[in-house]
DNA sequence: CTCGTGACTCCCG
DNA sequence: TCGGGAGCCACGA
């Protein structure tokens, strides 16, 4: 059997979380990096999203940055990926921030509002 | 092979 | 509180 394999482990890890996000939900770069292996590697995630998404059909637009906003830059995605985002529910405050509370997603959790 | 860049994040002043 | 700088690692040319 053949490996699919002309991508790195880290690469199909990410690739797999973020196929994986429900809609409705989103989640961080950070997150998925922490789960692919590197905490660092939130960059990576995002060049992979680049690359990926020009390839693959992925839901790029869940991944968002730390701080609950979107990364993009006005004319860069930004206004897309905020309507996307709105299309499946996910709500902006009026510092077009998401609610963590209610619309972050973590890997491998059905639901769980996880409050503490 | 090497070089440059980036849809991030953290640390410090 | 907010801004700037550095680190990080994978992908493309």
């Amino acid at each position: 059997m053949k490996k699919d394999s002309a991508i790195s482990p880290f690469t199909k890890k990410v690739l797999k979380i973020i196929t994986s996000i429900p809609a409705g939900r989103v989640t961080t770069y950070g997150i998925i990096a922490l789960h692919a292996g590197s905490s660092r590697g939130a960059r990576q995630v995002a060049r992979i999203l680049h690359s990926s998404s020009r390839k693959y059909d992925l839901p790029w637009h869940r991944v968002i940055n730390k701080d609950g906003m979107i990364s993009l830059n006005p004319g860069a995605g930004y206004e897309l990926q905020k309507q996307l985002l709105q299309e499946e529910g996910v709500v902006f405050d009026y510092k077009d921030r998401v609610d963590f509370d209610f619309f972050l997603w973590w890997p491998g959790e059905s639901f769980t509002l996880n409050k503490n």
